[in-house]
Formats: structure tokens, sequence, C-alpha cells
DNA sequence: CATGAATGAGACTTCATTCAT
DNA sequence: TATGAATGAAGTCTCATTCAT
């Protein structure tokens, strides 16, 4: 099962969505079809699996960094969450990116929705408990824009330039891009 | 032919790309398929059309708006830049998402990479004209990572929120993601 | 009318049957698809005339050339059929290579065995005027035999070697064929 | 598969090869289209598949009677061709013309000219043994004559009297062809 | 009469899913 | 439980033919 779902990553990253086919999936598993029904019952239910540990780990660690940030100066906090988020995407850029695809096609992008939704309330409970020195008057709208022009950001650069992100320069824009909007 | 560009946006708007098909298309269009086919040589060419003039227009509107700034403070620039960001999403903020979500499945997205480039390299050259006053080290990374967010949160917001688009507050933030990006 | 014949003959001389469309014969011609079923009811009835046309120019040279014959020795008899077949196929071998193969798409070959029925019949008249000299038993019989392999020959020369019909070396075997064959 | 190609073969006899579509094979087999693509990647793979093991089988026998020719006089080698092409046609004479109208549909032609090529090839042999005793300038030559033009009489038999080939006077008829033209 | 845009039946092919072995 | 041949709905595209202009 975890070898079904790998395979299917595999063939996603390299074939691309409309190319990737049971039949491909099952023979990169080294299975056959039959075995791949066995445990999902459908293809969307496979892909959406797939997406859905997918943006679970994501998910789960942008939290686990978030609750890290305990009491750290502004400065310190930005540091930590960039730092977080190249190192969440270096090691398989590409394969990010086809995720990131993958989502679009999922009926009603709920997956990514939730997945959003839930970061953004994440972030929102941060700024909220720092509103006052940061002057914020609405955290919670002031989150949803952050976190939708940073994974714009990530998006695109992992789409058009992956190897972008081992680039330092990079690296200062994007936490000036946080830090200089929430001042 | 024209009516068969319009139905195809509606059906990709109102039925998502993977229910699209040609004599959905057709019928939508009141034509037959073989009138569809008369004008565009393949599925992908029509969709293809459609994506392109779609935002050739968005890249145009956006070109013309930078042409425009002149001299003006940098205040007043980013509020008129807002503005054509907002006037260009909100009279059909579900469509341009359905455009959006449609650039990913073309292949090797030249289109939008295209599309994004050119705007791109129109915010770098604006940059560059006001390096010293900002004091930016690179002007065609911040334009890069400036529209990269931008487009993100617009993206994001088009699918999630599309109505945001009318709420200043909304408006109030983009312009502030921009403006302090800039400082 | 005319044109659109001609044109036909040429589209089915450069395309192949399979590539020669309604379409393609009225362009080549220079005229509409309108027009092209204002003169023929139907695409098939426009082949069968084509077709029909051009055998009864071969069958009627043929025909004129056993006609001919008089009381020509066999040998000198021989020698005219041959210089007529060649005569007939030289000037455009490939053509006639296309609208052998043509026959054998329409229904029931009515056409060609109407036709080759014609000739061997003539065939089998000549035959039958010089029985006693040529000890034939059954001249219907051998004109069947003869015709077929001449026209066998003759028509997989023309697809396989058309150039071969200008060969003299050629010519004398067809010639020694038809001699011997008939002692 | 088995199965498939010998309903195909019995759609192309009965039907014609404009009548013969890939669901008439896949019912005529008893299966559904899909199986048919299981086995075969294209319509025309399909057809080329059961058209090249025709001709392999009616080359292989024509070949072997050849090569079993031996030292046997002129009369009795032409006797056990001629022997060998009516064994050869008269199971199935219809499907034998159906075949060979086949082969002109076919790209190229290539099939057809390989086997055609291939006996002729093997009869030059044959003939270039006996060169002196025949008295031939040019054994090659004489083969391609000789094949064409008994496979054109063959053929058109095939098509306009089948069951001809049970006749002895036209099997005579043949021998007498075959033997006249060699002297 | 000529035109050629429109028509739509039908051909080929794909692929998610099932089920007998 | 695993297998993979079989299924068939559905999609894309072609082209002979029609008919309003």
């Amino acid at each position: 099962m975890a070898a079904i779902l790998e395979a299917t990553a595999q063939v996603l990253e390299s074939e691309g969505y409309e190319r990737t086919t049971t039949s491909r999936i099952a023979e990169r598993a080294g299975v056959s079809v039959g075995s791949l029904y066995q445990y999902f019952p459908t293809k969307d239910a496979l892909v959406a699996e797939l997406v859905e540990r997918h943006f679970d780990e994501v998910s789960s660690r942008m939290l686990g960094t978030l609750a890290e940030l305990g009491e750290a100066s502004a400065e310190a906090a930005v540091e930590v969450i960039v730092e977080a988020i190249v190192d969440l995407h270096r090691p398989h850029p590409v394969r990010h990116g086809a995720f990131n695809e993958l989502l679009l096609r999922m009926d009603g992008l709920e997956l990514l929705d939730r997945f959003g939704a839930h970061v953004e309330a994440a972030v929102a409970e941060v700024l909220a408990q720092r509103r006052e020195p940061l002057g914020l008057a609405d955290p919670e709208l002031s989150a949803q824009v952050l976190c939708r022009a940073v994974s714009g950001l990530v998006r695109t650069t992992l789409r058009r330039d992956p190897e972008r992100f081992a680039d330092p320069a990079f690296q200062r824009e994007l936490a000036r891009l946080i830090h200089r909007y929430l001042l």
C-alpha cells in the first residue's frame, strides 16, 4: 500500500497527471491493477489519499514550527519560519510542484482549502498573540493575506525555478516580504 | 467562432476542465462538433487560444497600467496598481480563477510562464527606475518576488473568496503588502 | 465537370484513396464542394464515373486494336497488341496503377469485371477466328487465361516498376508470353 | 487473439475493407473493443498482422514446393507447381481474393512487394539452375514475368470464378501458360 | 448556379473498473 | 489475497453531404 502510494507519486511527478493511469501506477509499484483496487476503491481515492498525506505532512510541519515560536522576537520568528519553508521544499521541489498542480484537479479543491485554512488559522493565532506589538487591526485577515502571498510565491518559484530555493538571496527576500508586511 | 470561445469559457467555468468535452462545448455554443473543428484544429488548440486571449488581455492591461505610472509617488503608484488589479478581476472573479487553474493543465505551462515573465519584466523595469529612492539591491529579484506573491494572493482569493475583491479591507492589505515590501 | 473529374484523378494519383476527400477534390478543381454535388450525387458516383471513363477508354482502345488485326500473321498480331498495351500505359503509368487499385475498392467490382469480360470476349472472338491454325480446343478459356495473365503482369509491373514499360526487354518477354501460350 | 484474427478475416471476407470496423470485428469475435486493443495497438496493426500471416503461409508453401523440385523434368516440375497453386487456393478461394484486395490498401504495399519479391527471387533461382536446357537469357526477368502473369491469372480467377480452381481444364491451361513460356 | 459553413453519424482509441481464476 | 484479461462508456476527430445565402 505504501508502495502503491509511492509509485503514484513517482508517476505523477515524472509523467504528469494526464499520463497517470492506474495500470502505469500498478506497473511502477510492481503489483497488478487488481491489488491496487484492493486498497483503494477508486483512482480518485488513491490520489486523494496521496495528496492528503502530502499536505498533512506539510501542514503538520508548518504547524509544529509555528508552535515552537514561543516568545521569540519577530525577526527571529520570521527567520525560523522561512527556514522551515525552505527545508520543507528543498528536498523534492519538483514533487511539491506536482502536488500543487494536482490539487487543482481535485473536485472542489476541498483538500487544499482545508489545508490552507488550517495553516491560515494557525498563523492567525500566532499573529493574534502578537497583535499589539505588531499593531494589527485584523490578525485573521493579515494571516490570510500573508499565507496566500507566501504560498503563491513558493508555488510559482517551485514551478519556474525550483533550484531558487537554495539561493540565500531568495530566502532573504522571502523573509523581507513577511517581515515588512508585519512591520 | 466567438460563440465557441465563449461557450468554452462557460463550460470551463461551470464544469471544470475534466468535464469539458468538445461535445459539451459545441452543445453550449449551439453548434455541432463539426463546426468546432472547422475553427480549431484540436481541443487543445481551442483551449490554448482561449487562455492566450485571456492572458493577453490581463497582461496588456497590467502593462498599460505600469506604463502610466510615470513619476507618481510610490504611494500613489501602489494605489493605482491595486486598483487595476481589483478592476481586472472584479467583473468575473470565478472565471479568472478557472483560467488560472486551466493554465496548469497546459503542456509546459509555457503560456503562464510567458505571461508571468512578461509582467515580471515590466515590473522590474519600473522598479529599476526607482531603484535609488527605494533602495533596491536587485530590482529583478524584487519584481519576481513581488509579482509571484501578489498573483498567488490574487489567485487563491479568487478561488476561495471571490467576493473578497470588493472588500476595501482586502484591498488595503493588498496595497500594504506591496508598499511595505518595497519600503 | 471535366475539371472535377480531372481533379479527382490527380488527387487520387497523388494522395491515394484514403486521403481523397471531396473537399480536397473541390479545392484542386478550383470549385466548391457544393458545385461538386451539383454534378455528382455522391462521392462514389464521382469516382465510379471516373473509373468508368478510364476503363471505357482502355477498353475501346484495346477493342479497336483487336478489330484491326484482320488477317495478320500471328507474329505480327502479337506485336501489334503488345505495342498497343505499351502505348496505352506508357504516358501515365502511375495513374493507371492508381486506377487499378481503385477498382478494388468499388462495390462488387462490377466495373472491372464488366470491362474485363468485355475485352475477354473480344479476344475470344479473335482466337475463335484463328482456332484451327492455332489448334485451340476452347478459345474462350484461352482468352480468359491469356487476358488475366497479361493484365496481371501489366498491373503488377505498373505498381512495382512503372518505368519498365519503356524497356524493350520487357516488351519482348510480354510478346513471348502471349505468343508461346498460343503456340 | 486467434479469435480476433479469425474474426477480422471473416469480416474482411464478408463485408469488405470499407465496412470493416473495430467494433464489428470485436462483435464477431465475441469480445469487446477493449480486448481487441489489448492485443493489437491499432486497427492497422491488426490487419497487417493478419495479412502478414496469410502471406507468410502462402509464401512458405510456394517456397517449399520450389525447393522440392530437385532434378525433376520441366514437365513434372510445372505439374507439381500448378498442383501446389491449386491446392493452396482451393480451400478458401474467396478469402484469398479478399486478402489480395487487402494488400492494395496497405501503406506502400510493402507487404505484397516483400512477398512477391521473395517468390520471384526463388523462382529466378530455380530458373537459373535450368538456364541452359531452357535457353533463358535472363532468368530473373523471366521469373518476374512468369510470377506476375501467373499470380494475376490466379487473382482474377479467384475473384471472378473462384470455383474454376477445381476445373481440370483451367489447371491444364495454367500449366500450359507456364510450360510454353519457358519452352 | 455557386458557395462553403454547418451538420452529425460514426470511426478509432483509452482507461477506470470488475471478476473469474 | 493476487492477478490481469475483459469490459464498454466516453472522448476526440473526420468527412460525406446539405442548404441558406
